[in-house]
DNA sequence: AACCAGGAGAGAG
DNA sequence: CTCTCTCATGGT
């Protein structure tokens, strides 16, 4: 079976591809720090469209805030995010996340400036996991970390040929980090175009001919 | 109309 | 440690 061998090379080649072919993403999409830390609560499996319409229904309750939401009623949480789904879990979630950060630190700001082990502090929270911890600390700290998601997975599995989708978070996130220079604005923009490459092509039934990567990609090869 | 979406936690074995 | 279930709405 052909193979694109997976190297620092070809990873860094398919970054310029994505990003040639998509532009720069300009990640995460949210306009605050805080509204980046709640979407990435909203979105654990779940849509991204149907995220915007909770993130939506939290702002007109000026709620896109953590120490609004840690002063808010369950009840009032739910009512808002009802279109993301899991409701009452996130709401929960939300809340926890929220009074832990406001009161422990006042801030996000603060809570990255001050926190000496963020990634093992935030798992601590509970209701939020490898993909959510990593995700806040990129994007809201800049701390060099590549988030592993479904997406990336299914990516890497396809392009490589190599089974990522049964490895464990910690191993994919080992592997890529170990190939990749320590630096938080590929890995922002990096893991941004992946997102962005599987929504338009790398799905169930991938569209390979307009794929960027489909020269350089196993999966592509082994079909034609 | 089944199937899936930028997961996480609890429980069983 | 690895499976399986649950949580829930909205788009295709």
């Amino acid at each position: 079976m052909l193979c694109i061998k997976l190297s620092k090379e070809n990873l860094l080649r398919a970054y310029r591809l994505l990003r040639k072919r998509f532009g720069f993403q300009h990640w995460w999409p949210a306009k605050t720090k805080d509204e980046m830390l709640i979407g990435a609560i909203l979105t654990q499996n779940t849509s991204w469209r149907n995220v915007e319409k909770a993130i939506e229904g939290l702002r007109q309750k000026n709620m896109l805030s953590l120490k609004v939401i840690a002063g808010s009623s369950l009840a009032s949480i739910q009512s808002s995010i009802r279109p993301s789904g899991f409701y009452r879990q996130k709401a929960k979630r939300l809340k926890q996340f929220s009074s832990y950060i406001v009161a422990n630190y006042s801030s996000i700001g603060n809570f990255f400036k001050q926190s000496k082990e963020p990634r093992k502090e935030l798992l601590g929270i509970g209701g939020i996991g490898n993909e959510t911890a990593d995700s806040m600390l990129l994007y809201a700290g800049n701390i060099p970390v590549f988030v592993i998601d479904a997406y990336t997975k299914r990516i890497l599995g396809r392009v490589f040929g190599i089974g990522s989708e049964k490895m464990s978070y910690e191993e994919v996130q080992n592997l890529v980090m170990g190939l990749l220079p320590r630096d938080a604005g590929l890995f922002n923009d990096f893991h941004a175009q992946l997102v962005e490459l599987a929504k338009r092509y790398c799905k169930k039934n991938p569209s390979c001919g307009e794929c960027p990567l489909s020269n350089v990609c196993s999966y592509h090869a082994e079909k034609k």
